[in-house]
DNA sequence: CGGTATCCGCAAAGATACTG
DNA sequence: CAGTATCTTTGCGGATACCG
């Protein structure tokens, strides 16, 4: 990688990149992760290790060039590692280490947050099943969930995910789960329907436009774990929950 | 604060501008606040209305070019507005609207995740006490503060801040407030010193790097409140705080 | 498939000068 | 103080070529 040494980059902050030169968290955070396509390809890998190819599918526009440069400071920060599957695999895959697991709270906060301009439909725009998986992890209700153990299988538009709900824990991934109690085969239309409770599960189901198998009782449950529309405040803020709104003059 | 949902289609998205065009909240978060400075901005304003000329001194090295360019977008966007004081001050302010105050909890949890890289020292850089008012809010542990009623007057490097303690609530905001429970006096070294206990209340009182005026025994009080350190990754999370660890294959 | 390398055009950022 | 205007530099986007 090529350093383009400047006075306030050229100490020895992460990429030797472009720095804010703060001393201030936000500053810093920014710093490493701040960068265009940066968090967005720690969604990407929010949902499990991905492969360069589909890193590149699930990032439109970004070009192969950049996805490498930004892997390989990512990974040099140590927020995503490099590993190779075991055979008969043998396919690298890119996976967030604990350190880029810890990028969760900002991109569930980012997403809560644009979540209240999604009503603006932009004619070019794409869609894929993936940042909805994410979507839905950041507006789980883990009060409504509590006692809850169930195992889904989510197809979505031909892509797999398996979805488990233990306690109140909720956990994601790519690829069918073994046993599901409940599998629900729809496109994304009616999935966001179903969850924000625009479409109701019986309707959704008369038309066609998603069946379930193995526990259809399971789906109207299903639905109710996730806070969308005026819910979704309830999630907001974290340990800073009660801090919001400052003084002022 | 409540965050009003509704409709936003008459939105103007950041047009003219890059955008990553996914129907992502996400993605559609990043457009609207993922440029450049535009997030430290926003941590700038979250402290409370500031004039263009604070906003320039806060953010080293921006250039009035591209502020008054990052203002006019967000407040194109709804994010800022503008506003002139009433007399006799009739200076211009920018203060974050609802949707911008929506923001803090992205930021708070950038700073979470930022704060672990505040041990790498680098020579150049800048340190604001604006900057830690944010820190401190976004690691405010209100369950320490429950039946806690006090205000306190910060001054740090001879910035002068208040902050009231409400039940569970923090409020941080410039300038003096009346009759405060305790006036802490002191420098950004010892004041981070104090909130992480790497300092002791005794020690920095006695070496004269702080004073206090009107409660001296509040003083140990305050410092309990902010989580720092191992207690941090306490704060984590908000809606998802259970949905962390994805199931990997 | 899993990248690296290069080149080019354009947009964004940085630096600085200047004005109401 | 509150910005605009202008110029230079850097980063990004898109294409394409190439290699293990």
């Amino acid at each position: 990688m090529k350093i383009k040494l400047k006075d306030r980059t050229s100490q020895v902050l992460p990429q030797g990149r472009r720095s804010y030169g703060q001393r201030c968290a936000v500053a810093r955070a920014l710093d490493y992760v701040g960068e265009r396509w940066t968090l967005l390809l720690v969604r990407e890998l929010m949902v499990g290790p991905k492969r360069f190819k589909d890193l590149f599918d699930g990032l439109p526009g970004i070009g192969t060039n950049l996805l490498s440069e930004r892997l390989k400071g990512l990974e040099e920060a140590g927020i995503v590692s490099r590993r190779i599957l075991p055979p008969p695999a043998g396919s690298t895959v890119y996976e967030l280490t604990e350190l880029g697991l810890g990028l969760e709270p900002v991109v569930f906060a980012l997403g809560r947050w644009g979540h209240q301009f999604l009503s603006q439909h932009v004619p070019g725009e794409i869609w894929k099943p993936g940042w909805f998986m994410v979507a839905l992890r950041a507006t789980f209700r883990a009060d409504k969930a509590a006692g809850i153990r169930a195992r889904y299988e989510l197809r979505v538009d031909g892509e797999v995910f398996q979805m488990e709900i233990a306690g109140d824990k909720l956990r994601v991934a790519q690829g069918p789960p073994s046993d599901p109690d409940m599998t629900l085969t729809t496109d994304m239309r009616t999935f966001v329907g179903l969850v924000s409770s625009t479409v109701s599960p019986h309707d959704a189901l008369r038309s066609g436009k998603a069946s379930v198998q193995k526990g259809p009782q399971e789906l109207r449950r299903f639905v109710a774990l996730f806070a969308w529309g005026a819910r979704l405040q309830e999630l907001e803020g974290g340990g800073a929950r009660h801090s919001q709104g400052g003084v002022r003059r």
